[in-house]
DNA sequence: TATGAATGAGGATTCATTCAT
DNA sequence: AATGAATGAATCCTCATTCAT
């Protein structure tokens, strides 16, 4: 039993043992006490490693965003086409490693508490601008300029819904499925507002 | 100082001021004091009204979908052709009385909370289920029936994500671009799958 | 058991244990459950009537004042001749009623702590600056003007000074005794300072 | 980095380091940890050179009681007439070395914990019988044998009055005014008091 | 010698709830 | 009907202390 050293370890066993307390417990019944003990530490310990619950958390929706950006951008790597790259970021945001019910249900708790805690508002914002910062990026080649941003917003809203949708939902989702409607929406918005005429043009 | 008749009075007051509180300040901020404080009530009435805390936020939940549903009746009513009527959901899921930030902010924290209260899970699967057995209802007459379900899910979807971005938005959101957005993607679903070749058929 | 219109009743109770329980168990160990314990009361019942432990503390460092000037008032207020109004003063700062070993003890204590409670500090100097106040006005007419202001300060200094003496004696100390020297240092300070040459010119 | 003979360095850190934080944050917020990391080293040290935190505040206590000790004596050497020597005693207790307003204030904290704290308090008496036992030696030579003992206390409860008005005073105090009071206070007591007819004969 | 990891008790405070009035 | 007094458990957090390294 090391003695030295434990700090990363222990960091990653409490967010660890955070995020799945919340998801499996809600965020009011997500206390110190309950989150040191699935952790198997003593309550003592977390705030040996954390200033307060408040860090605890928001190192917990870090973590949670990390995971996500990870699973977006190594999709994201082995696309080229447009199309392509934001079904990549589609994918990414349905990835089976974070799309656990328990995961995905304390990614609800998080968002709704970070209606009442600014560092917490403010990573869920850096996240949700990255994410239409990807879709944007590649609409724009598809799409008339003018229809761009509703596109945009439409397709981000899509995704969170459905992340609700499976945090609110009793039995296990159909990550593939959600992927494919997704998928279809996006269809939809380019059959829309197609760059007409030659969609063969922005192949790069 | 009446004495008798009370009753929905003070109920009322209390759902007002637990909705208030918990939109302002979060639902664990939202003691049973500081609701009783803001309806002007002392903190024995709520028990004296509703048999404990949980009564009163499913109670609370009750209301806000019962607002929720008096905004799309109201307006489905005067919808006919299939078309109207969905807008006519989109729009009552948007209409202005229930969708101030407030409000909004509210419904986000008991959802969070559903996933661990099984009578407010409850509420809220009813509502869902109805949102989606209305626009199952008409999107049966547009599209070709295979593509009914996804499309009913992808625009309880959307409806869903642009609520969950109005309750973390920090600043208002304008609800009728949201609607103009909602209404975009069901041409996009009805135009992707057209009951071809005459939709004037499903006119009657 | 009367259940309204306690207030009064439990904040005097609680005040009183707060200086019992700082004056026998010492500042760092008067806890708000042993001060509750003591008070016959719950620990909840505390914050229910003050905002917090600081709260408290300041209502009975108040208290605490109160007693002192109410026991110097009552002294001054039977004595005309300036010589007697000090010697009221210094006999209401040693008055039996709130010189009491612990009553002493808690002084120190929460003396201690002004250093670093801000308004336990403001109360304190009001107070000293009233003690000092008092003193200043009757040295005034005994003494040359030029002297005043020292002697204040040491007559004010010295009953502090046998205050602190009585504050960390383990036995319990004689109060008139205490009197009587203090009122030997202000026999010390007109000796040396007189309003020469017709001391008798004062008397009103 | 040295590995032997560290004990009499390491303990003098922590008492510095004692001594400054219970000075500047109060007795109660004088915890371990935070004395450790003022004297730039780690918790554990301090149980390795110290039984427990009691030793800790008691070596401090020891170490506040030697200073004033040495600059009593270092002034009592230069003096040889009585009057001269109870004015050195005086000097040394308000000499500049350990006046500083971060001493005076941890020596009001250790007074106050001493109430509760028998090795504390023990120092602290065997403190207050020497400055006694100095002052009474000399004042003995300059006044009326029965008169001594009041002025020996009177003379030692200014001096702490004096103390106790630095240490809770919010701006740096002038500690040569205060010296010149006390010998004021002295000359009272002497004229009050005169060996006479023949004060010259204690001359040598 | 020194570190910092770890513990568990105890700190202040908040809370839902009960109940005498 | 309504008040607000009262409880005691649970909250987060701090602490002195121990100990493996």
């Amino acid at each position: 039993m090391p003695k030295r050293g434990m700090r990363p370890v222990r960091r990653g066993q409490l967010i660890g043992a955070t995020i799945a307390t919340i998801g499996e417990r809600g965020f009011a019944d997500a206390s110190v006490v309950r989150i040191a003990r699935r952790a198997g530490l003593s309550p003592g310990v977390v705030h040996h490693y954390f200033a307060d619950k408040n860090a605890l958390l928001e190192a917990a929706m870090r973590d949670l965003l990390r995971r996500l950006n990870r699973s977006v951008i190594t999709r994201l790597a082995l696309a080229r086409h447009p199309v392509d790259r934001i079904k990549a970021v589609i994918d990414g945001n349905f990835g089976a490693d974070q799309f656990h019910p328990t995961t995905v249900a304390a990614w609800l708790a998080l968002w709704a508490q970070a209606r009442h805690a600014p560092e917490l508002a403010r990573l869920r914002e850096i996240n949700a601008a990255r994410l239409r910062s990807n879709l944007r990026h590649d609409l724009r080649r598809l799409m008339h300029p003018a229809a761009v941003e509703d596109a945009t917003f439409s397709l981000a809203a899509l995704i969170d819904g459905m992340w609700l949708h499976a945090a609110l939902s009793r039995q296990p989702v159909d990550s593939a499925h959600l992927s494919k409607i997704a998928k279809c929406h996006l269809d939809g918005l380019i059959g829309c507002n197609p760059l007409s005429p030659t969609p063969e043009s922005i192949r790069a």
